[in-house]
DNA sequence: TTCATTGCAAAGCGTTTGCACGTTC
DNA sequence: GAACGTGCAAACGCTTTGCAATGAA
């Protein structure tokens, strides 16, 4: 059975708690009401959206605290950051079972993901080759769709 | 035998020639001054680096000319972007035989370059599967090395 | 001659910072 | 109560843009 998305928050949540204890870093209201929102997300996110969808919701967070937030909670892994050549910083949770990596389509920005066992293998081996324990990557690939009907 | 630089030079001249021919884009002098100090620098550089180097040759070339160039070098393959995280953006040469992929330490920011054949199969077999001509792509690990010798 | 390209400076825009106030511990 | 976190607005820094002058075709 699949879990639901109540539950996963109450599992991020609880790993989110976790961290800031470790880290000596304050439990506050507005840290989880942003991590929730980003939970509720299930694309990717930037900034600028990120606030207005808080706004619109009246939680009155300003942008410095979701930058600060942010920051932490990529630092304890539970969201991913990309940069898809666009200016804007782009982010998406990165706790459950979606692990996927991108295909941009040049012509139309548009954002496909897929999932292919053989990067994580490549990844671990990379790793040890390497002596890095390595704690995400990022894999994207840029092209054009054959496909010319839209 | 290994191309020297000038003929990897003259062979990415022509590429870029073609290409501007081609686009019906201008062949200025500027241009080619910007592309050859790429093909001179061996490893990542950002724009202001590109300028100031420019400038100590007494080039006298803006800041929005080298954008404007590398916009057309991205087009044409002449050159990649990269995104480590920092906030400017990072290119790089792309043409002869140096394809590689990046691992960020994350303590110290150090990039290091690997080879590993099996991702041109990934990708190509990706575009396959979703019909897509892929024209790059991008792939970086960030971790920490477990030699803390530094 | 025509019009793309250039240099310059200003504008744009995502992100960071400084500071006074509010909250967590 | 002390120190951290927050909102606000200003500052920052990379990139883009507007415009008059230049130069490629």
């Amino acid at each position: 059975m699949k879990k639901s998305k109540k539950d996963i928050y109450e599992e991020v949540r609880e790993i989110f708690t976790d961290y800031l204890k470790v880290q000596n870093y304050r439990k506050t209201q507005g840290r989880y009401d942003i991590l929730f929102e980003i939970y509720s997300i299930d694309e990717h996110f930037e900034v600028e959206t990120l606030y207005l969808i808080l706004k619109n919701k009246n939680y009155h967070i300003s942008r410095a605290t979701i930058y600060n937030t942010i920051d932490l909670l990529l630092e304890c892994g539970l969201i991913v950051k990309h940069s898809f050549g666009n200016k804007a910083g782009s982010y998406e949770k990165a706790y459950g079972a979606n692990q996927h990596d991108h295909i941009i389509n040049l012509d139309t920005q548009e954002v496909i993901e897929f999932q292919d066992e053989r990067i994580h293998d490549i990844v671990s081996s990379l790793g040890e080759q390497y002596g890095f324990n390595i704690t995400h990557y990022s894999f994207t690939l840029y092209g054009k769709s054959q496909n010319k009907s839209n």
